[in-house]
DNA sequence: CTATAACCGAGACGGTACGTCCGGTCTTACG
DNA sequence: CGTAAGACCGGACGTACCGTCTCGGTTATAG
């Protein structure tokens, strides 16, 4: 995956786990730049070459975080109503992001990946996997069940919403609640149904 | 100016350019957090202290290196028409995206304003107020032409906007082109649409 | 004397005292090495570049502040007596030292002469000067009353009365007191009585 | 040595000796004070936080270094004569002072001792015993073969032979030459003999 | 059932940059 | 026009982490 990982490792899971975890408590404690490898080994009372030994840098290491805390299978839905199907994703999203210190940990992946092409690469990948199989569905059924237009470019209403909820996520100006949710989904679907 | 400037300070105006400048050079030559004070004092040829003397750290740096790149005359619109309107804004933008280290300093600012609340809340206010003066005039006068619903949710329309490009600006997976800047204001305003 | 001063020096006397003291009292409070110009500037509610105009560096001003703490007329003794002319001058060297940051500039100085050979001379001429004139003298009335040897070399005792209190001067391992005056002066005398 | 060290320290003896000899040749082309722990560390082709690892500041870095030029056993002697092993003494360490840049270093760590008691305490220590294990002994056999009083103040004589050895050290008005050691050690012993 | 190799914590190491202080020079504005 | 105020470039301070590198000590297969 996303660290080189030799065939017989034999790395110690409970050591792994204690590192993940001093990585999510400490970003979720003074945010992304400000967390040091450093940092996190003495909190998971690890030795720093063994986070080395494991992730090629932070970014590896935060991205493992990140997949950990938003999993695809969490925001599995299938009501049989595009509105509703959206809407409950988006609201299921956002009790991610409130409870957990996953848009820190975005935020961070996204500015590594100006600087780090295979930081980028992987992170492009695994959103665009997760909207194909997630969001994408959603709209796929609805254009099935003849809910909105079947030429609809979906790729494009995705990073629309996408967008929107990164905005709210890294400016905070206005809160990810389920209004917004409300009125994101209702406002994309003006646009697109039948 | 991002910092209010008390009238007894004598700055000087070329020091001052010449570390705006080697700030740009460096952010488009490296990227924003890999870019220190050290490296633009060197090649401004200035002191550390001269640049920590006028701005507080390298947020507001860029924050002013920011607004002297997209600054809001240059993206004034008024075709008379909402979708040329928007395209039009749009493709300017895209164009000083292109043509400028923009996107990586707004990249940068945004993961400091997920530490710093000043820097969130000058982001905040720069943007919204940007998006008031220039996005929203848009949709304003749409609403006047009687083009566009009068109820319509500006902000969310324009959070929408303005996502779907910070998508593409921070992941590029996709490009900031005329095609994008075509699907993307069509899609909107087939949303709002009277 | 100590400083190049231009002939037509219109030099603000009241300044010039202002700076002096300063010196005088910050040496006292935080020792040579961490008086800085800055600071002597600001505590005298002075400019930097008044201090620059009239002194070359830390070293002269400071020549000049030692001068006037250590003036040759202070130690002048003639009690007809080598034994009490010796103890005299000491007792009132000894309270010059204890009195003023005298000793705490002198340190400074004789590290200030190691990398820079004209302070090196200007403190050497001072002392050898001081020294004929005052302890010299002593030895010399001394021989004329037949007290000492006729051939002493002056010189050497004079080094060695000198080096022992700045030994004390410098370690302060023992007290420059009464009875180090009683027991330095019999020590030397006892050496070269006749 | 200056400080005390842990067992469980793991210090490289190469880089601990590059240091060293870095610090030795650094004072002695420019002067103690001239020698940053930058330069140290750069010309050892150290990193700056291994020098301050094992040494609290530049005054206990050259304590060391000094101790490691003036060592103890360079200057044992026993010739069975006062004056002889006085002279010999002197010749050796005028010797040292002429090799190695320990005046400089000597005159440095002085003025660190006007500011830092803990130096000055150090410094007065290694001095005391030096002379102690040294000097002292030498009179300490001459009162025992009866060539000097026994109630010699040994104090005040270490005192004054060492005073006029600093002042020639720090002010260099005259040579630490063989002519010097010889009419020292007379003029002392002349005081002194039975 | 060893033994041996990969693991682990600890932390030293050469570096880079931090944000601050001060040195010595130069500029501006007041009195 | 001398002075205070202080901006300026530059060099060093002492600190925090980077990513690499031993060092012993501890598992946990593979012989």
């Amino acid at each position: 995956m996303s660290e080189p990982i030799p065939k017989k490792r034999r790395r110690n899971q409970q050591t792994h786990l204690a590192i993940m975890q001093a990585a999510a408590t400490l970003v979720e404690e003074r945010g992304y730049s400000k967390v040091s490898i450093e940092a996190i080994a003495k909190h998971a009372g690890a030795g720093k070459q063994t986070i080395y030994r494991w992730w090629t840098n932070k970014a590896y290491l935060f991205l493992e975080v990140y997949l950990s805390l938003v999993s695809e299978e969490k925001l599995s839905v299938d009501t049989g109503d595009v509105s509703d199907d959206l809407e409950t994703l988006l609201n299921t999203l956002f009790g991610i992001y409130q409870e957990t210190p996953a848009a820190l940990i975005l935020t961070g992946l996204v500015q590594e990946a100006q600087t780090d092409e295979k930081i980028r690469q992987h992170i492009v990948d695994m959103l665009i996997s997760k909207r194909r199989g997630v969001v994408g569905g959603v709209f796929e059924r609805a254009i099935a069940r003849q809910e909105i237009h079947p030429d609809t470019n979906i790729n494009l209403v995705v990073d629309m919403i996408s967008g929107a909820i990164w905005l709210r996520l890294f400016l905070r100006h206005e809160p990810l609640d389920r209004t917004f949710a409300q009125q994101l989904s209702q406002q994309v679907i003006a646009g697109i149904r039948l």
